[in-house]
DNA sequence: GCCAACGTTGGC
DNA sequence: GCCAACGTTGGC
């Protein structure tokens, strides 16, 4: 199983709306870099995800979600009127692809982008990069592990129906 | 609102 | 293949 972070401005999507969801589950659409998109590719079923609210005050992962869909093709690429039509997409190649994910929990105390840089095992994280920009990354097993602690230690009882593994 | 960093586009 | 111009991201 494989960990990642993913980045929705709460003003377009938040965590909140994810639990209002049918089903507690959305598609992931919208996504128009290679980098992320191929990084979706590889997603498989039952991987965890954090959800990273960005442009958000304070910046901070809101809640834990788990893939529940596989890779598939992103239709809103293929639509004029949609805000994130591709011209070049076309149904034999729609280019762009997303995944589904579902909300396992919504954290009781945010861990904040300043909370992560203060954490010296964090050092290396991708979020932390200077600059990075990329929407959907790869979280490392021991940077997984040592956040769900944070979490944890931020809302002082422990993080229930996430799966073995954090 | 500012702006640094980044990815993409397109002329050459 | 180079690179300037442009649009976007996202923290501040």
């Amino acid at each position: 199983m494989k960990y990642w972070l993913m980045k929705s401005e709460p003003e377009s999507f938040s965590i909140d709306d994810l639990a209002k969801a049918p089903k507690k589950t959305t598609c992931w659409d919208g996504v128009r870099n290679y980098q992320a998109r191929n990084f979706m590719r590889t997603m498989e079923l039952g991987d965890q995800v954090f959800f990273y609210h960005s442009s958000a005050d304070p910046p901070c992962i809101a809640g834990i979600a788990e893939v529940v869909k596989k890779a598939y093709p992103d239709h809103t690429a293929l639509d004029p009127k949609d805000h994130h039509y591709d011209r070049k997409a076309t149904p034999s190649n729609p280019i762009w692809e997303m995944v589904d994910i579902k909300l396992v929990r919504k954290l009781d105390a945010p861990v904040t982008l300043d909370d992560l840089r203060n954490v010296a095992r964090l050092e290396k994280m991708e979020l932390l990069r200077r600059g990075s920009r990329l929407s959907v990354q790869p979280v490392s097993a021991e940077e997984w592990k040592v956040i769900c602690r944070l979490a944890e230690k931020k809302s002082k009882r422990p993080l229930q129906n996430t799966r073995p593994g954090f």
